[in-house]
DNA sequence: TAGCACATTGACGCGAACGTCAACGTTCAG
DNA sequence: CTGAACGTTGACGTTCGCGTCAATGTGCTA
């Protein structure tokens, strides 16, 4: 198996802008603000991305689309987390000590950041949602009025039971 | 007591802009984009909001910075949901009726829509938030190694324990 | 009645985040 | 080795969501 699927094989920015659900553009774009590190190349001069750059732009999308955040901000994050790949790479070489604990701090609290900030953002979703749900009732409650006053045929289209729950 | 704290008067465009964080030219513009109903004037021309307008301006804020929606999507949303206004307003004096059933259907079926972005949403912020706190454990636990073997003096800013949860 | 804060419309400007050519080079199957 | 598919770098265009004048009118106070 030489893994045929899906993972683990560099693509090109064609294949990869496919998978990642974006356009080549958005990629060079990417590239071009630094979000995105240059990626390998062939010979040719033809973009390789690798698994670890696929992952990276799904974060990017996430932290955009989920998120709301600029691609700025998404830049200082990832800029910030990147200590984790350098820990990965040749970190042990330590040269130097402390300053790299404080590197891993400033990470940690930058995660800890976007942690916070995502909690608080579906604090407010979650009672936006409160707020919906209840007006589904209301909904539901003149619609109960007005088709059995009218004693009408109730065969609009099937859209079921959709559970509003909590 | 002529109600001097905040709410049941109507703004002028200054005030009206303070209270929701926004800029006169926004509500201007979102007037001009048809997401607000142009306010009532005073015989001058100033504009004059309503606490329903205040309201509703609130409305906007939180689908665009909350949830991330163009100003366009807001501007759908909100129109299928004034079947609410309209119920309130003289609607008992119906002309017709399947017309307006139908219409509270629509309502109906955009306002459950928003509720299922809102979950979907919540679920992969949920999932965001689980790597994010994951990564958190990961950096503390390369900051206990390096800080015990180090024998270091631990006394960096009081961050303190910040809880991650589950 | 003057003066100043506040408002109005119109128009142009702007940064972000790409879209869309154009002109050209690369890869690879046949 | 040729052709089609795919990629490259500019460079200019576009949409959104306002910012920012400028010229002018309004409201209220003194």
């Amino acid at each position: 198996m030489t893994d045929s699927t899906s993972q683990e094989r560099f693509l090109q920015i064609g294949e990869a802008a496919e998978r990642a659900r974006l356009t080549q553009r958005t990629l060079r774009y990417y590239e071009e603000k630094g979000l995105l590190a240059p990626p390998t190349r062939m010979e040719g001069g033809f973009r390789l991305y690798s698994p670890q750059d696929m992952e990276r732009i799904e974060r990017i999308r996430q932290l955009k689309e989920l998120l709301g955040f600029s691609l700025a901000e998404i830049k200082e994050m990832l800029d910030a987390e990147d200590v984790r790949l350098q820990i990965r790479a040749g970190w042990r070489a330590d040269a130097d000590a402390a300053e790299k604990v404080e590197k891993l701090r400033r990470a940690r609290e930058v995660t800890l950041h976007q942690i916070q900030l995502i909690d608080q953002k579906m604090a407010r979703m979650a009672s936006l949602r409160d707020e919906l749900a209840e007006r589904i009732r209301k909904y539901d409650e003149w619609l109960l009025k007005h088709t059995e006053a009218a004693g009408g045929s109730d065969a609009t289209q099937g859209e079921g039971r959709a559970t509003v729950g909590s």
